[in-house]
DNA sequence: GAACTAATGTTGTCCTACAACCATACATGT
DNA sequence: ACATGTATGGTTGTAGGACAACATTAGTTC
């Protein structure tokens, strides 16, 4: 068509609100400079004053920090911050996830989590569970043969494995994890495909830890888990690194600092 | 005083502000009900007449969406629903914190990832971080010599085993852990502190980590923190669970709800 | 001293108004 | 026919005013 090379940008947000800046304002004031927990901010009216913007930026910023639990409002009284974090939640910021560096370090988190997941599921898994797990291994397969490269079947057997642990917090942890690797599983996945060895080597990664969590044998399972993790870090590695700069949801570019 | 008995509440939040619940409905359609990544929301006027709220209300609870990634607002066009979740953080909600079962589950989480920071911190750490972990263990000592129970000082000594692993990731998620079980640590550690035999368990299995880390053995650092966590959970549920009902810090009362 | 009351300040909510911006349809010129 | 400019309506971003609901404090009364 065009003499343009492909030129798909996703969306340049470089400008920031009003609200945005206000609120990592105040996040600053209250995690450096301190802000005592329990101690009450400055009303909403001298606080848009003395930022120069009206009342309602103000209180836009204010409930985010709201709902990200440093702050808490009291009708009439004001406005205080929280003692204890226990609120702030876990995150991993979008925007330096950009090398491969960094997607390697989120692999590692789940790589050590994996082990003791699988270890759990082994020693606790009922029936029913077990029957889940099996199910999803077959469903990798599936999808593969549909066309796929069976990286949503490959997660919801890793999914399965976590729920068998009876600890919710596991599947969410790793849910939250495959967000940012599930790219690289992609990719990763896709090279496998090309190469029929490395794909009996998954297959048979994943039947040895199968088999571990049937027959209840928990060191079994750990070590079957663990060696299916290098394995496929190591496959990982193997992959030209440009194949990976390629994101396919979310943003790529870092906005630039200013 | 008075004749009641000791009723400290810390602040009954049992109104739900309209913003609160025009949030948490906007959240359960983005998530049940299918609005498909990358659609419109309705416009703010719109949803205010739907809601039958004010405008004001709206931006409040879209607001917060936006600081928890699952929309992005785009001026003169209209809000819509982000596509991938990677901003979605991962959170507990302390609400269901309230239980003694709850809170094992998070140490198990915490078992789970411990083992494996300290065979990596083992594996990489520096002179420098080695003396960083080593100082913090005698610190321990300091804050019991000086009449605490010695938590601070705890938890320091872990996180400086996490930043020798070089992944900033551990230690994000470990410091998150901490403010779930930084509570029942402290009865834990004020229940060990009465009893000497458990005390010098504890200062053993910690010798057995930094030996392990300070040695680079990567297998022995694994299995002294196992050790270790094994050994806590032990001392843990070794304690009078009433113990462990009063929560310091945050709410202990779960709203009703309605 | 205890209980009630008024005053003041703060957050919660609603409203209107306008600026900045986007998407589309329409008009214009070549 | 095509590209370019322009008008228009709709949407978010921001400002500001108004009042209700509530908390705190000072003052008053008993």
């Amino acid at each position: 068509m065009s003499s343009f090379p492909e030129f798909k940008v996703e969306r340049l947000i470089l400008t920031s609100s009003l609200a945005d800046r206000v609120t990592e304002a105040l996040i600053q004031l209250i995690k450096e400079n301190d802000f005592q927990p329990g101690t009450r901010l400055p009303s909403e009216i001298s606080m848009a004053s003395r930022f120069g913007v009206s009342r309602t930026v103000i209180r836009e910023a204010i409930s985010r920090l709201k709902s990200d639990g440093l702050v808490e409002s009291r009708q009439g009284s004001g406005v205080f911050v929280r003692e204890g974090n226990m609120n702030t939640p876990f995150r991993i910021d979008p925007n330096v996830m950009d090398s491969i560096h960094s997607i390697q370090q989120v692999i590692e988190l789940r790589k050590a989590l994996e082990g003791e997941i699988t270890a759990l599921a082994a020693e606790r898994r009922s029936k029913a569970q077990l029957a889940a797990i099996k199910h999803a291994l077959k469903q990798i397969d599936v999808e593969v043969r549909a066309g796929g490269v069976g990286t949503v079947a490959d997660i919801m057997f890793h999914r399965r494995i976590a729920e068998a642990t009876g600890n919710p917090h596991f599947l969410s942890l790793i849910e939250f994890l495959f967000n940012f690797i599930q790219s690289a599983m992609q990719t990763a996945r896709g090279y496998e495909s090309t190469r029929p060895d490395l794909a009996q080597e998954v297959k048979d990664e994943h039947l040895i830890i199968v088999d571990a969590i049937s027959k209840q044998d928990v060191e079994a399972a750990r070590a079957a888990a663990r060696h299916h993790m290098d394995g496929s870090s190591k496959r990982l590695g193997s992959i030209n690194p440009q194949n990976l700069s390629k994101n396919d949801s979310g943003l790529v570019f870092k906005p630039a600092c200013f």
